[in-house]
DNA sequence: AAGACGTGGAC
DNA sequence: TGTCCACGTCT
């Protein structure tokens, strides 16, 4: 175990990735960094980091900040209750820590957004704490260290793999150790086609050994996910502005700017749908004029094909029946209201639209 | 335990 | 261009 530790860590001090939170242990950002690193690949991250950085410096910025502008920064990145965990986060540690970041990776654990990775990847770049913070890259690495043969998804397997990291730990620095498996993970070993022939750890690795490299971890089959057909309303005014509704707290996107509409149910056309949705959502009817454009995204437990019409209200003023809020805007204006993906991608075609719409 | 939660990149 | 895949937390 000592030997493959030495043999991580010497790969590590010559190939190690420059990152913009590498080197950083100001608990804050290194919590900020890891949020954004959930689900999420280090190319995408960087720009949002940076942006972030700049924005919120300090957690008594961000604490301070109203949600509407950490949604907006957060626009494009996805699960966004990341985003706002973060930001009430930051009010409690502020409140109840006086803006000071807890070490203990159990009071961590207990922060809204904070898990087991993430408690101990703070913990130990932050504080030495002598914990492995088990990511996928980590898992996938022990697992073919091991040759494991099983799903990782049971309780013995996560035993079996908190043993493996607690040998490996041994007396190194985890900070150290945690951040050579993720390189590690991310550049060599990696999930499909992981490149033995450069891996210190190779020497080391049973399923290399085995042949079996390719087939761990083993995964569980995933299920099938729907496609659901879905319309929205791009609803213009005399004075050329759009309605955005407020998406509700308890779905998708919560907090998030949209096009009114919805699922178009079995046995409907899409007028019908659209209609029915304005009725339901804002009390109210519309005239449905030109299609905007159609639209393709893949959320993680369905699939959506999304139609856009420009429309007019016909009917008495529309009312947030089930919005959060709704308002009127101009397009100018809409870049400054966080939206998902497809929402994004439709106003971003009406921008392009120039003087046609009135 | 298993499903909800989003996106971008590889193929 | 469409399809597949990767990736932590919460409930």
């Amino acid at each position: 175990m000592h030997e493959i530790s030495h043999a991580l860590l010497k790969w590590y001090r010559k190939h190690q990735r420059s990152l913009p939170w590498r080197g950083e242990i100001d608990p804050y950002l290194v919590w900020v960094s890891e949020i954004m690193l959930q689900q999420t690949r280090v190319d995408t991250v960087i720009p949002y980091y940076l942006k972030w950085k700049k924005r919120f410096p300090t957690l008594q910025a961000l604490a301070a900040a109203p949600e509407g502008d950490v949604l907006l920064l957060w626009e494009g990145l996805g699960y966004y209750s990341r985003a706002r965990n973060l930001h009430l986060t930051a009010q409690l540690i502020h409140e109840k820590y006086g803006g000071v970041f807890p070490q203990d990776p159990n009071r961590l654990r207990s922060l809204p957004g904070i898990g087991e990775y993430t408690a101990n990847a703070i913990a130990s770049i932050c504080f030495a704490v002598p914990l492995v913070a088990m990511d996928a890259n980590i898992k996938r690495i022990f697992a073919r260290l091991m040759d494991f043969e099983e799903p990782l998804t049971s309780q013995f397997a996560k035993t079996q793999l908190a043993n493996f990291g607690r040998t490996l730990l041994g007396e190194i620095n985890a900070g150290d150790l945690n951040q050579a498996l993720m390189d590690l993970g991310s550049s060599i070993c990696l999930p499909g086609d992981p490149n033995c022939e450069l891996c210190p750890l190779s020497p080391y690795c049973v399923s290399h050994q085995n042949g079996t490299q390719t087939q761990r971890p083993v995964m569980k089959k995933k299920k099938e996910i729907p496609t659901y057909q879905v319309v929205a309303a791009a609803i213009i005014n005399e004075h050329g502005e759009f309605l955005l509704a407020k998406r509700p707290k308890g779905g998708m996107l919560p907090g998030l700017w949209e096009f009114p509409g919805g699922k178009v149910e079995a046995r409907e056309d899409d007028p019908t749908a659209l209609l029915r949705e304005i009725s339901e959502e804002l009390g109210t009817s519309i005239l449905i004029g030109k299609k905007i454009g159609g639209y393709r995204h893949a959320y993680t437990h369905f699939r959506v094909v999304v139609r856009a019409y420009l429309c007019t209200l016909d009917g008495p003023a529309p009312q947030a029946l089930e919005a959060q809020e709704i308002k009127w805007v101009t397009r100018e204006q809409m870049q400054g209201f966080a939206m998902g993906k497809v929402d994004r991608m439709i106003a971003r075609d009406l921008c392009g639209m120039g003087s046609i719409l009135l």
